[in-house]
DNA sequence: TATTGTTATACTCTATAACTATA
DNA sequence: TATAGTTATAGAGTATAACAATA
């Protein structure tokens, strides 16, 4: 059990409300909560049910039937029936939810730009490889 | 306008999301959300009304309002007038938000260590204070 | 007049429990 | 029986608008 030094601790929190700051400021343009964005990023690439939906977001099946209500009302999502499994529906984007997701990113990408734009390509290689390594664990070389 | 590679925009996106996951896991413990343990940070060190406590919290005052009745019907802040000035009122930790602030301050310590652990003195310290500057700024020498 | 704070109201977001329909 | 999803309900969290009290 290890504990991280105060600087490290109050560098990672205060970091971490600075990128969901940014998160909510690119919603915010379109009246879309943080969550709501995830379901997008989510929904763009993969085929998926509400029920793994709700595993990818944590959050109980009953909540992610109102979010997806909620995004379908506003022409972003859809719901189509599982051709496999007569219980489940699939979620997709809409074209809409399609250029939204896509400006969202993009963006973000742009905002994380400038705050990372002080960073030399040596510093932004070793950000980026130490951030990925506190999220997937050490590097595992293959 | 810069716009950040992919894999650093991925990077600090998730590293975000798994910090917020800590702060999330440490304050459900105690039926609290992040907002709740950042309310209950901000007074742990300041002497502050709540229209100053909406501008570090990025709420409405009426948001605020709802905020400390909630966690003062818990019994984890007080309101008390301010001396100076009679419309003000400061917002105080009991001993009992005391004491959650500071457990709940080491298990995130706890918890971001952990997520760390892997990291030897050098990458530590390079992280922190990358981490520092995106937060802040590039480094601003006296 | 401006500021501090609360109240009333409405909506989003969330979980729990109970339910329907399908597997 | 188990799983996928919805509905009903209750509460937290948020903003806007209107308000009272003080500066």
């Amino acid at each position: 059990m290890s504990t991280a030094p105060e600087a490290t601790v109050d560098a990672l929190v205060q970091l971490s409300f600075a990128i969901q700051r940014i998160l909510a400021t690119v919603g915010a343009e379109r009246e879309l909560s943080v969550v709501q964005m995830r379901l997008l990023g989510i929904v763009r690439d993969r085929r998926i049910g509400m029920a793994e939906l709700g595993l990818h977001l944590g959050l109980d099946k009953s909540s992610v039937t109102g979010l997806v209500t909620r995004a379908e009302r506003r022409g972003l999502v859809q719901r189509s029936p599982s051709p496999d499994d007569g219980r489940a529906v699939h979620v997709t984007l809409t074209p809409l939810g399609r250029a939204w997701t896509e400006q969202g990113a993009a963006e973000v990408a742009a905002a994380i730009g400038e705050l990372t734009a002080h960073l030399d390509a040596d510093q932004r290689t070793a950000l980026t490889s130490l951030a990925e390594s506190l999220v997937s664990g050490p590097a595992t070389p293959r």
